[in-house]
DNA sequence: AAATTCCATTGATGTAGGTCAAGGAGATCA
DNA sequence: TGATCTCCTTGACCTACATCAATGGAATTT
């Protein structure tokens, strides 16, 4: 665990969109966080497993998916330093996670333990608040995805995809792009083809 | 309002599922609960006004709804007896909603308000943890829900609904199970004579 | 009871996206 | 240095589902 408070920046600018912290209350916060670092590859959480933690990414690139009966990857989500990830109904319920979280790239994490979270919520209740709204957003975020799913193609899924995070074709191979679009990656190796013609 | 404490029975009979409360505390939140009957087709909510209320489900069905840019509705959630539902977003932040919710049928809804759920939760703060399990159920399930789109057939996606609830298939229309499951009617209508000649 | 509207069904035809198979370019490793 | 592996691309063909148009029955209005 780290004490340098300068590393924490991100977090506590993270936090301030929603509530605001006395000087003291960043400290207890921050002193209920850990660092963890990750490994190209590496497993953040397996599905089976319970989720003893949320974490904020400092640095890298994560994915999120549930292995169907197949043992095919569905990505339901991605993230990237200044998001937010873990199987949030793992931690809160403490049964087995149902996502497996995989780092895509070398990562840094600050991670909140379940018993820490608690005690969090107990001397600061405004974190009552700010989680609740991580959890309402992330909830209408994935209201509008499946809306997507219901109303629009391939194409404009990934055209809306690219506007919202443009990092991502660069960043993210196109096998998981394609996963997290619900397409083949050979279909979206066509889609980018006839979307280059085009211009 | 009424204050006959027997048409209460199906909410707290609901919100034992997950945290026990006194007598006391049982009238109290019944206090807080107002009544609120539906003709059929009447809206609950429309788009862009702001939702004062989360409902629990007495009697009766409904539906909620996205409309798209070319005025289609996506169904995004059914509502039955003993469920909940409501514009969570709207209800937390204030801001307008994005989901119109209707009644399918003559529906009666307890209603809580949004001040009145702040007292709630000061006095009885074991229903954080009811609503945050109710937020992050919802969550689950729309993340479910998105993964089965994510991977399998309209048809599949069909049986699981039926599977789940059996009652659907007589007591919703079935151009509204359509855009529930993301097809056209037509398919639908296909899929269901395909499926009955199978028998 | 007729008129009107809404809705489920069915047919004909079109298209987005899947599957399978092959080849090639970059990494990683011996 | 070549050998293996992983990943992206491309082609040929197939299927789930959409669109459009027509019909008839049920429900709602007059």
């Amino acid at each position: 665990m780290k004490t340098n408070s300068e590393s924490f920046h991100s977090i506590l600018n993270n936090v301030a969109k929603h509530i605001t912290l006395t000087a003291a209350e960043k400290k207890f916060f921050c002193s209920l966080l850990r660092v963890k670092k990750l490994r190209k590859r590496q497993y953040l959480l397996q599905a089976g497993d319970v989720s003893r933690f949320e974490q904020f990414i400092n640095t890298g690139a994560l994915r999120a998916y549930y292995l169907d009966e197949k043992g095919h990857e569905r990505i339901v989500q991605f993230g990237l330093e200044g998001w937010w990830i873990g199987d949030m109904a793992s931690f809160f319920s403490g049964l087995p996670a149902t996502l497996t979280i995989e780092a895509m790239e070398e990562s840094e994490l600050f991670q909140i333990e379940r018993n820490d979270f608690d005690v969090l919520l107990d001397k600061v209740p405004k974190f009552e608040r700010f989680f609740r709204i991580l959890l309402s957003n992330a909830h209408i975020a994935h209201q509008r995805r499946l809306v997507s799913h219901l109303t629009g193609s391939a194409q404009e899924r990934y055209l809306e995809l690219l506007a919202k995070y443009p990092a991502f074709e660069q960043r993210i191979p196109l096998r998981h792009i394609a996963s997290y679009l619900g397409v083949t990656p050979e279909f979206l190796s066509r889609m980018r083809k006839r979307l280059t013609k085009k211009k």
